[in-house]
DNA sequence: GCCAACGTTGGC
DNA sequence: GCCAACGTTGGC
């Protein structure tokens, strides 16, 4: 599989708001409106080359649904500014943006979502309890060893 | 700094 | 629509 040297994350995003067919089109995107620390500091700790699995979460059913590449990091979430953004950060300062975002690109769908009931069949593991019922933590990283069985069972689907 | 009230996420 | 989980806010 990949380089040794990156990072594996999961993604959460919905997609009536943002799916991964969006980003199908779109080849690549800001992942702005991110508005939890812990996730904006688990992306500020993204590099590129890192891979990402995206999430369609409060959709039937929720589950990994394709990958995506980190093409680059540490830029500022531009909604934080925009007062008409539901995103709108009255508190951030232009100096000194509380808010950052990563961009991604568009790698794959798979064949078949791994829906969110298979990934609690296979996995026990704490890694992934954290796709959860009332989670809010839309942004995670995923261990090695399970991004290794995630690409096995994904890739095979 | 504590903690109760409140708001949001998201599976079911 | 319900509600568990949990982050955020604000009074003190």
């Amino acid at each position: 599989m990949a380089d040794k040297n990156i990072s594996y994350w999961l993604m959460k995003s919905e997609p009536s708001a943002y799916g991964i067919k969006d980003l199908q089109n779109e080849k690549e995107t800001l992942w702005d409106g991110i508005r939890n620390y812990q996730a904006r500091n688990f992306m500020r700790s993204m590099q590129k080359g890192d891979l990402t699995f995206f999430y369609h979460s409060n959709c039937k059913p929720p589950g990994i649904v394709g990958l995506m590449e980190v093409i680059d990091t540490h830029l500022i979430d531009p909604t934080q500014f925009d007062s008409n953004s539901k995103y709108f950060d009255p508190k951030s300062d232009q100096k000194k943006p509380r808010w950052d975002c990563a961009k991604l690109k568009y790698i794959k769908t798979y064949n078949k979502i791994l829906t969110l009931k298979e990934i609690n069949e296979k996995f026990n593991s704490e890694e992934l309890i954290l796709i959860r019922k009332g989670n809010r933590l839309s942004i995670m990283p995923i261990n090695r060893l399970i991004a290794q069985d995630l690409f096995k069972i994904l890739d095979e689907g």
